[in-house]
Formats: C-alpha cells, structure tokens, sequence
DNA sequence: CAAGAAAGCGAGTGATTACTTGCATGAAGC
DNA sequence: GCTTCATGCAAGTAATCACTCGCTTTCTTG
C-alpha cells in the first residue's frame, strides 16, 4: 500500500477540512468526516495534528496568508488609490467566491467562541487587513481622489463590514449569487462617499470612474 | 414548592436560551445548560419543547416579532424618508445592543445549515426587512431627498449588508464598542450614496440634515 | 374533597464526540 | 539485510449529547 509523508497528509487533511466546511459548515466536521474525506482511519488525523483545533488554525493560516498574497499589489501599489481600492474590493470578492468554505470558517462560532487562540488569529487577520485597507484611504486622500475630510479609520472599519456583510449573505443563501459580480455594486455604494466633493452639480464623475476589471 | 405554568416556564427556557447564546454562543448550549439556568432538571425540558430546535424556533420567533414591531413606525411611517432611515438604524442598531443573543443566534451555523426550517425562518425574516425597507427607499426617491437613479432594490441589501457586517464585528468583538452609536458613522457612508446629487460644490447638505434621536 | 391533568425529577439509552492504546507495516539509513 | 521510526489501523475510553421512561408532586376543577 502506498503511503504518504506527513507533509502531504496534512495538506489533505486541511483540504479535506475546507471542503467539509463549504459544503456542510463546521459544525458537521468530525474528526471522523474529515478521516472518511480523506480515505484514512479517523485515528490516523492524530499522527498528523495533536488536536482537532490544530487543522482548524492550520488551514485559517494557510488561507489567510493566501488572501493577503492576491491582495498585497492593491494594498501597497502606488497607482491612484480610487482604481486600487476598486480592484482589491473586486479581486477580494473574487478570491472569496472560489472558497466556499472560508465564509463558513470565518464566521463560525466554534472558532470564535470556543478557542479562544483561533479567536485571536482570525480577529489578527481582520485588524491588519483593515490597517492596509486605512492606508490605501490615506493614500486616496493625499492624491485629492477622496474627501480631504474623510475619516479613514472609520471608513476602512465599514467597508470592512460591508464586504463580510455581503459574503455573509452570499454564504446564508447557499452561494446562489455570484459573490464576484457584487464587486461594482459596492463600488457603486462606495464611491459617493469617498470621491471628493468637486463635480458640477448636473454630472458628478469621480476621477478614474471608467476603469474596469 | 411552587410550580410554574407551561406559559411562564416556555419564556423562562427561551430567555435562558438568549442569554447563553450571548455568553457563549449556541455551540455551548445544551439542554443540560439551559436546565440548569432555568433551574430545573434537564428531561423537564422536554415537557415543554418536544425538541431542542424547538426551542430556538421560539426564541427566533419571540425576536422576530419585537424587532418588527419597534421597526414598523419608521417603515410604514409618513415623514421624510430620510429622516425614518435615519432613526431606523439608530433604533435597529440600538435594539440590537440591548439582546446581545441575538446575533449570536442569528449568525450561528447551527441554526443556518442544520436546521431548514430554521434557515427559512431567518430567511423569511431578513427578506421581509429587506422588502420594507426598500419601500422606504423608494418613498425617498418619490419625495426627492434622494437620487432618482437610486437602484432601491440592490441598496436596500446593501444596508442590510452592511448592518449584518457592523453587527458581526461587534459580537466578533465580544460586543467592547457601543453598537448603539453606530447609527451616526453609517448614515455619514450611506448619506452621499442616497442624496440627490442638487447640492452647492461648497458644501452639500442633504434635506434635513439635522435631526437628532 | 376527589380526580385527572400537568409539571417535575432520577435514572437511564443509544448515539456521537475527540482522543488513546497497542500493534502492524512500510520506507529510509547504515 | 537489519534497525529505526514515522505512518497506518482496529479497538477502546470517557465524556457529552438529545431524548425517554417510570414515577411523584402539585395545581385545577367540578
């Protein structure tokens, strides 16, 4: 029988985990289901994690640092801030509409709830996603793109909790939206509120209004 | 010892089973817990709810028909539309503050994917808000306070959205900013998104501006 | 005040959970 | 070729889960 080294177990294993977690949320994932998934005995899972919260923190880590990766061009670029911020709100839904399973994740309240250091991962990855989020604002306003009175902090915190908003919803209706396409709808939303208040009263074009995905 | 009608004890189990849900979130929640709350041996419970899911039935219920209740005067009302969205997040978000089970509930998988009816029940719930509050949209269309072109329909989810986000963050947060003072920060983001663009480049003020709670 | 209904509890039941233990088996190094 | 050790599994454990059963106690009602 062909066998396999720890490594690639474990990358099975948080597979298997995601994939369990897309189709049936958290709450379903035994120990057992992902063993099954897998096509190993449920006991074998512990050769390779000590505990069953371990896979857990093993696969947010590995997609966090995924998300991060497809976002940092937007995120530190040095392009106008308005077309950046258009395209990460895009890329990011985009990212998120091809795994199911991390709304699921992230939302769920076993990792919220009940271990206390997943708790902290995931609250980690929100805070430092919305300090860059808050830079990139920044960088709106001193271009002049945004509103010289916009306050960024607030404005990051919200955009924030609009996308998880929205992927939320996307994630209770069973996936039944395209997430990806809701990119523009929010720009839509957004914009008013960031532009800089300088148009003529009949038009009010933001500046690099056309630029598409 | 006294003893205590069906009635009295069904909302005892229901309040014991919010209150837990705020502590710990429904992973927690046993039947056991909610006996020992209440006060009462775990199989009574069961003279009152013929099964667990029943009772989180109940208490999505109960909620249900409160919020709708405090919301209806500013979904059905007459005044500036404006100025009823306004104090509708203000109160939402304030009578959200005051049961902070009821996120807990609302967003807990348990209740989303394990139980369908559950599911449709919240469904039900948030498709109803979300109908009425796009009447109220269009209600603002109609008097001019905003945007002709306004997609009432696609704003409407995005508030819903964007209040699912706010609240999210907030019990993620084990509930340490006031929600309640929320309502301010969203109509500044929402404001310029509604408004008929018919302001003065110097300063633009929206129709009735300044109203307070 | 008698009688039936409803509320209560102690003691289970079977299913499922994460996790252990003991032992077999395959691959890599000397 | 023999040792070594990680990978694998069958079987088991203790805990917890929602839920049931048999019986007692209280309340209501005629």
């Amino acid at each position: 029988m062909k066998r396999k080294s720890g490594e690639e177990r474990r990358e099975e294993i948080v597979r298997a985990l995601l994939d369990l977690t897309a189709e049936r949320g958290t709450r379903e994932i035994s120990t057992q289901a992902i063993a099954d998934r897998v096509g190993i005995a449920q006991p074998t899972i512990f050769r390779h994690f000590p505990t069953r919260d371990a896979i857990f923190r093993a696969a947010l880590d590995s997609i966090g640092r995924k998300l991060l990766d497809v976002l940092t061009p937007m995120l530190s670029g040095r392009g106008p801030a308005d077309v950046r911020l258009r395209k990460l709100l895009s890329r990011q839904l985009r990212f998120i509409s091809r795994r199911k399973g991390l709304p699921r994740l992230i939302f769920s309240e076993r990792l919220h709830l009940e271990d206390p250091e997943l708790k902290a991962v995931v609250r980690d990855i929100i805070d430092r996603y919305t300090a860059r989020l808050e830079e990139l604002l920044r960088d709106g306003v001193h271009q002049g793109c945004f509103r010289q009175d916009l306050d960024t902090a607030e404005t990051a915190r919200l955009i924030v909790a609009l996308i998880q908003g929205l992927v939320m919803r996307w994630s209770l209706s069973d996936f039944e939206f395209p997430l990806d396409q809701q990119g523009e709808v929010l720009w839509r939303l957004l914009e008013p509120a960031l532009r800089a208040p300088q148009g003529p009263p009949d038009q009010a074009p933001g500046p690099h209004a056309n630029t598409s995905d």
